[in-house]
DNA sequence: AGCTCCATGTAAGTCGTTACATGATTCA
DNA sequence: TGAATCATGTAACGACTTACATGGAGCT
């Protein structure tokens, strides 16, 4: 239930044409929420008709015989951010597709699992990446979101709402710093087994082979 | 598409009912995949039909007049199992509902911003707990699945069984301890803010208050 | 007679994805 | 002429949730 509530806050700073939170959302600046196209724009009709946001049609700049439609907040819309960002949530359920592939990497090569952790790694080194440059244009204001969001609020916050979005995204990055650091533990791990083993083939030697090659109580051995 | 490959990883030290399996999704044993009932028992059909595990009807123990099926791996399932840890998959996106909020925590009071951090750690620290205390009954083989597990591998990989176990969930310990560790730093914000603004209310000011209450550009000023 | 555990299901709905689609305009 | 950007949609499907439902058995 959260694309709304970050439709919302977007929305706040607006206004905004579904195209510009479409990229928003698809590439850098939301870095902590994904949403496609083909879900924002029917949720924006849908925050519409609740109330929460309003639309305009405007022409466009570039073609102006098109038109586009600009979203702003209303009362209601505002009210309705204020309650979200009150509430308690519930936390999303544990699904973790690496670490429940993690736990069972005997099933494969060591050879396999090390590429399984160097991809891990490599993914969430350019994940921190793109998070410490948000930071850094962030703590500059080089960001319209934290201009217009600055601007429209009396300069003694500033220091405030800045914080909450620095520690955010430096949270996050911390986050992929535990990422990375499990990925090489886990590199160095199967380098660990690789030594203890005396085998010269260990890292191409699958594990836990077929010992028991579905066995069937309907054939009773 | 992970719930079909943690099924299948369980069942492989099988055989299991559908029963056996929700309980192990349903509370602590399986941590890093949770799934319901409802879910389970339509893709373990699904499962069976594709080829993947074969069920046997067996009376139940504790009431031999009615049946449960309990399944196990078949030749495919283990094939499938090996494909599925052998190939890299794509990291799910980006999608998380409470560093979302602590973004635009401006919108409440800091009491309240407080509270959602506090919520955090607390969820994090119970996470945690549960995490250290599997932790220990891996490494002590007191689950069912490791014995299973073990006694069905040549000695000589016991080593490496156990140390991706222990491993996975070690990293998920430390995910946990970065959560704490965010919220805690969360808190600190708060009174560091709390202290540089000389306002003896400030733990029930709304920052950021309706500054721009819905503007609208048919309403020109 | 009612509670709990075992064991299994269905139905409705939300959320999200990929893929398919269109139409205006500018630029090379 | 074709590609790229702006702008907006729909359709089909998959994953997951909540809620509703049943039926045997033992325990108090």
């Amino acid at each position: 239930m959260s694309l709304r509530h970050a439709l919302l806050a977007l929305i706040e700073s607006g206004p905004f044409t579904g195209y510009d939170l479409m990229q928003k959302f698809d590439h850098t600046i939301e870095y902590v929420w994904r949403a496609r196209h083909s879900q924002i724009y029917p949720e924006l009709r849908k925050l519409e008709a609740e109330g929460f946001i309003a639309g305009e049609v405007l022409p466009r700049q570039d073609a102006p015989r098109s038109t586009k439609v600009a979203y702003h907040l209303t009362p209601e819309g505002r009210r309705e951010l204020e309650r979200w960002v009150t509430e308690v949530g519930p936390q999303p359920a544990v699904r973790e597709p690496q670490y429940l592939k993690a736990l069972y990497l005997e099933f494969s090569t060591p050879r396999n699992a090390r590429r399984q952790f160097e991809a891990h790694r490599q993914h969430f080194v350019a994940l921190r990446d793109g998070y410490t440059a948000h930071v850094d244009d962030i703590a500059h204001e080089r960001t319209v979101l934290m201009q217009r969001r600055l601007a429209a609020s009396p300069e003694n916050e500033h220091a405030a709402i800045k914080a909450f979005k620095l520690h955010t995204y430096r949270g996050l990055i911390a986050r992929c710093k535990a990422e990375i650091d499990w990925a090489e533990a886990g590199v160095s791990l199967l380098e660990e087994l690789a030594g203890a083993s005396g085998n010269p083939d260990f890292w191409d030697t699958v594990m836990h082979a077929s010992a028991s090659p579905a066995r069937s109580a309907s054939t009773p051995r």
